[in-house]
DNA sequence: AGGATTTTATGCGAGATGGTACAAAATTCT
DNA sequence: AGAATTTTGTACCATCTCGCATAAAATCCT
């Protein structure tokens, strides 16, 4: 994604950087995280990372920069914990468990508070007035709703599911599910209710 | 909800408003809408209400305040146009095709761009560090669970659902296709593949 | 040791932000 | 007509916001 000369290169000319990037940009994700991209300042990152604002600015560019670093880098985890999820063997049921039991980690990962997804806790607010965040959300939604799809249509053709099952509407309501999830951890549900609603909902999905 | 004095008595003392409250909230409930609660400021609501700053204040009290007072309106009219639509008689899934096609209505209802759901596009963010937002997305939520409950409910009793259909498990279910219909919208899907996705869900969810 | 190079640290500046003071304007009551 | 009352409009204030300029610090190369 950038240049490789940081990782592979440890002899470096100048002054030799403090934090590393790879955390600061974990960090400043937390920050967005909780308080939403418009409702956290530079301050509030300076103080999440420990660098100050000239370093941010040297090591991801201004605010929107360095939102859409931790956007991007937040989907790529989701989308690799969740396809390493819907991959593990075993039934149909046990996969989309795996999901959503990976998804809940991930929402209720947060210091004291319930932080549900990062996407739609913040991108979501933004998609209306920034077209890229927007179609960030377009592509990484129909990601999720890809890889349920072959889920289900390998469970389809293992006999798992009836022959009248629709793979495409059940993926599409499976992300349905995870999109519920993460709201309302957000809005203060209790982990073992949501966990348990997803179990039953799985259920009903797999009918 | 406040005191009727302003709508009963047509003579007031002073001088009278330039503008009507009523339709003010509605204007600045659609300048938060388009960009969220922290990415709204004092002159976009000035800008969008046509007042100045210092009636927004008299009238609707600070930002803060002037949100919730907007936030609280929503969940009435959506609310209330959920129960209408699950209400008359019909058919469940004819119920439940009223119930997202006013969704949708609502979703697609701005100017230009599509807004989706003002709950689930502004509130939520806030959520994590506003108690006071938080309880109100939860009870609302619970809210819409309920009635979508009493409705599949009633199915069951006229023999429309299976019997070991679980009319909770439903409802929440049909919470979870609203919410990701209305992280779509605003990030950008088209109403019509919204609404085709609503229609097969509903096959799934009458199953 | 000394120059070159890169990062850190302090702090500034132009503009936005939320909120308010104050006087002018518009109405009702006496 | 004039006092009382309520809203409007202008202007202001203290603070925050983003971004950057500039100098000091820490390393590598010769």
């Amino acid at each position: 994604m950038v240049q490789n000369s940081e990782t592979t290169e440890s002899k470096r000319r100048g002054r030799p950087r403090a934090y590393d990037p790879q955390a600061a940009l974990l960090r400043a994700m937390d920050a967005f995280w909780k308080k939403g991209y418009s409702g956290t300042s530079l301050d509030d990152l300076s103080a999440a990372t420990g660098m100050n604002r000239p370093s941010l600015y040297a090591a991801f560019g201004d605010k929107r920069s360095l939102y859409l670093k931790a956007l991007a880098h937040y989907w790529q985890v989701a989308l690799d914990t969740m396809r390493a999820d819907l991959a593990d063997g075993g039934p149909l049921a046990d996969s989309l468990m795996r999901a959503y039991e990976g998804a809940l980690s991930i929402y209720f990962s947060g210091e004291d508070e319930a932080r549900g997804c990062f996407v739609v806790g913040t991108a979501v607010t933004e998609a209306v007035e920034d077209a890229e965040i927007r179609d960030s959300l377009m592509r990484g939604f129909l990601s999720f709703d890809a890889d349920f799809k072959s889920r289900f249509q390998a469970a389809r053709e293992k006999g798992e599911l009836k022959g009248d099952a629709d793979p495409a509407v059940l993926a599409t309501l499976a992300t349905a599910v995870m999109h519920t999830i993460a709201i309302r951890a957000r809005s203060g549900a209790a982990r073992a209710d949501l966990r348990e609603f997803a179990r039953k909902a799985i259920g009903v999905l797999c009918g």
